[in-house]
DNA sequence: CTGAAAGCGCTAACAC
DNA sequence: GTGTTAGCGCTTTCAG
C-alpha cells in the first residue's frame, strides 16, 4: 500500500508538503504541485480513508437501520428506496452502512453506532407513532433525516407523502363508483403512515357521507399473506363490502387473490386499491389501481436532507428542512378503470 | 466521547495497562482489571472504531457493490439475499458497507474500495460467465465470496444454485404434462445463472427428445415487462407454445399477464412456470410453479464464507468452500397444477 | 513556499 | 503487573 510518506520520498519533499499539494492548498509551487499529482498517479496513491476519518473525526458514512424482516416496507418499494439513497449517497461521496438488527432493542443499535463513531447520520425509515429512534436523535442532536413523519415533535428534517390528500383521492375514486361499503386492509395503527392514511379516508369519505363500518376495518397487515386472510374475512361477512382499499399493492395483490378465491371477479363486482405503484402493480391481474410515489428520488431527497444537516451540524440556527410530496392516483382495471 | 486516555486518568492507570484490561489480557491484576471495567461501565466507554481499524489495518466491514438497477436480480428477491447478508455480517461484528454505482465501469469501484481500504472482502452478486471482477479479486488475492460460478476459473469461495438439476425439474413436469412446443424467455445469456438454465433446460427435455426450437428462446428479459413483451411475441407465432418457461419469477408473471391480455387461460391452455419463488409467487393469479431457493439462507451462507475466507487471509494453503444447493420445485397452478 | 512537530485514539513490543 | 515508547497514515498548526 502506498502512503502519503513513500510518496513524499519519491518527490524529495515532506509528508505535509506532498499533503498539502493533493489537497489543493494554495501555498504550495506550481512546480511542487505537478511533481506530486504525477507521482501520486504514478504510484496509485490513494489516501487511507480509516487514517482521514481518524484524524477529521467523521466517517463519511450515512447509517440505515433496519429490521431483520421488514415488515411494513414492501419489498420492491424498499429495493428502489435504498438504491435512491446509495446513488445519492455515493454521488456525494458518502458511504452507505446498512445494519440488520433482529433484537427488540433496535435503539441500543442506533446508541453503539451513534458512541462507536462508526457514522455521520442516519436515515429513518417506517416511521412510527411514537417513535423512541426520533425523540432519542432528536435529543441528542445526532444528524439524521426521515421518510415519514410522528405523532409528537416533527423537528428534523424529512421527507413525507401526503398520505391524508392521497386517500383523498381513493375516496373521490370509489365515491365516484359509487362504493357506498368499503372494506380497509391496513398495517397495525402504530406505524404512522397507516394512520394518517385511515385518517385520510375517513375524512375523504366523508365528503361524501360514507363512514367507514368499523368491521369493515381489518388492521394488522402489511404483506400479501395477510391481505389474502383479512380480505377473506372481509368478503365472508354477511353484508361484504364492494370495495377493498389495500394500503400497500403487496395487501392489495393478497386481496385479490382472495377475491378470486371466493369467484369474484375484481374490477367488476369488486374494486380493490393498493398503495405505492410497484412495478408489479401494472403487471398483475387485474392491474392494480393505486398511489404512485417516486420512492427512489425520495429515497435521494432524504439523503439530501440528512448530508445537509450533517454539513451544518455545528450551526446554531439551521433551517429544519421538510419535504411533503403529493401523491398521485393511478387507474387501472383492479377498480373497475 | 470518553476515550482511553479519560479511562486511564480516572482509574489512575496507563493507557495501556486499561487497553489491555479491557481487552482481556491475562497480566492484569484482578484488582485493576475490575476497576476498568467499572469505570468503562461507568464513563460509558466504547473504542473509537476508526482509531482501532487504523491501528488493526483491517476494517471489519464486508463490502457489496450493486449496480445502479438490479438488473437481472429481481427486488423481492434480492431484498432477502440482502437481509440474509446482513444478519449474518452483523452476527459475526461486520459493518455491511453497500455501494451503488451507475457507471459502466463497475471494477473501478472495486479497485477504489479495495486500495482506500475501506472493507475487507466483498460479496459477489450476479456473477457474469467472463466476469472481469472475480477475475480481478482473484489476481488481486482481495477476499470475496460469491453468490454463483464464473465460465472461467471457479477457484474462490461460493455457493451456487444447482441451476441445471433445477431446470431439469422444470423439464420433467413440463415433459410430463405432455407439452413439447416449450417457449423460454430468459435473461441475456452472459449472465451465467442464465446460461446454466438454459442448458439445464435443453438436456433436461432433451431426455423426453423434446428440443427447444430456436424461434422459441427469447433472450434479453429480466422483469415483468421483458417478460410480457417477450411472451407476446411467443404466443403470437404462428405456431405458437404450449408451455413457457420463465428464467426468474418477474418474467412468469409478465408472461402470465401478456397471456391473458390474448384470451388465454394459464393453467388450462397454457403453461408458465418461474424461478425464485418469491412471497408473491403464491399469492398471484394464478400462483406459480416455480423453483425454490433458500435465498436468505443463501446470502448467510455466502457472508459466512467471505468471513472465513478473510480470517484465513494470511494462510497459504487455505481450502476453498464450495457449496452447491438443489433447489425444489414448488408445483402450483399455472402448469396445470 | 516548505518542513518539523503534534495529535486523532488505539494497540503492541519491550522494558522494568 | 504496569508503564514507556513507538507507530498505524493522515491533517494541521506554527515556524522559518
Amino acid at each position: 500500500m502506498v502512503t502519503l510518506k513513500d510518496l513524499a520520498q519519491r518527490v524529495n519533499r515532506s509528508v505535509t508538503t506532498v499533503s498539502r499539494a493533493l489537497a489543493g492548498y494554495s501555498d504550495v509551487s506550481p512546480k511542487t504541485r505537478e511533481l506530486v499529482t504525477k507521482a501520486a498517479a504514478d504510484m496509485g496513491y490513494i489516501p487511507n480513508t480509516m487514517a482521514q476519518r481518524l484524524q477529521k473525526s467523521s466517517t463519511d458514512t450515512l447509517g440505515i437501520i433496519l429490521p431483520g424482516y421488514g415488515e411494513g416496507f414492501s419489498e420492491p418499494f424498499f429495493t428502489e428506496f435504498l438504491a435512491g439513497i446509495g446513488k445519492m449517497s455515493s454521488k456525494y461521496g458518502y458511504d452507505l452502512l446498512v445494519t440488520y438488527v433482529h433484537t427488540r432493542d433496535e435503539l441500543a443499535t442506533y446508541k453503539k453506532m451513534i458512541v462507536s463513531r462508526r457514522v455521520d447520520g442516519f436515515i429513518i425509515v417506517r416511521t412510527l407513532c411514537v417513535d423512541e429512534r426520533v425523540k432519542y436523535l432528536c435529543e441528542t442532536g445526532f444528524p439524521f433525516a426521515a421518510f415519514g413523519r410522528v405523532d409528537h415533535d416533527n423537528c428534523f428534517p424529512l421527507v413525507d407523502e401526503d398520505g391524508e390528500y392521497a386517500m383523498g383521492l381513493i375516496a373521490d375514486h370509489l365515491a365516484e363508483r359509487n362504493h357506498k361499503r368499503i372494506g380497509v386492509i391496513c398495517p397495525p395503527q402504530f406505524i404512522k403512515s397507516a394512520k394518517v392514511r385511515l385518517t385520510g379516508l375517513k375524512k375523504g369519505l366523508l365528503k361524501y357521507g360514507i363512514t367507514l363500518d368499523p368491521d369493515l376495518v381489518q388492521i394488522g397487515s402489511f404483506d400479501q399473506k395477510g391481505g389474502y386472510e383479512h380480505a377473506k374475512l372481509l368478503l365472508g361477512l354477511p353484508d361484504p363490502p364492494t370495495a377493498i382499499v389495500g394500503f400497500n399493492d403487496m395487501v392489495a395483490m393478497g386481496a385479490v387473490h382472495a377475491a378470486h378465491d371466493m369467484g369474484l371477479n375484481v374490477g367488476k363486482n369488486l374494486a380493490i386499491t393498493g398503495f405505492d405503484d410497484i412495478p408489479m402493480a401494472e403487471f398483475c391481474r387485474p392491474p392494480l389501481t393505486t398511489i404512485r410515489q417516486p420512492i427512489n428520488q425520495i429515497g435521494g431527497m432524504v439523503t439530501e436532507l440528512l448530508i445537509q444537516r450533517i454539513k451544518t451540524a455545528g450551526d446554531t440556527d439551521f433551517e429544519v428542512q421538510q419535504t411533503i410530496l403529493k401523491p398521485e392516483l393511478i387507474v387501472r382495471e383492479s377498480s373497475g378503470g
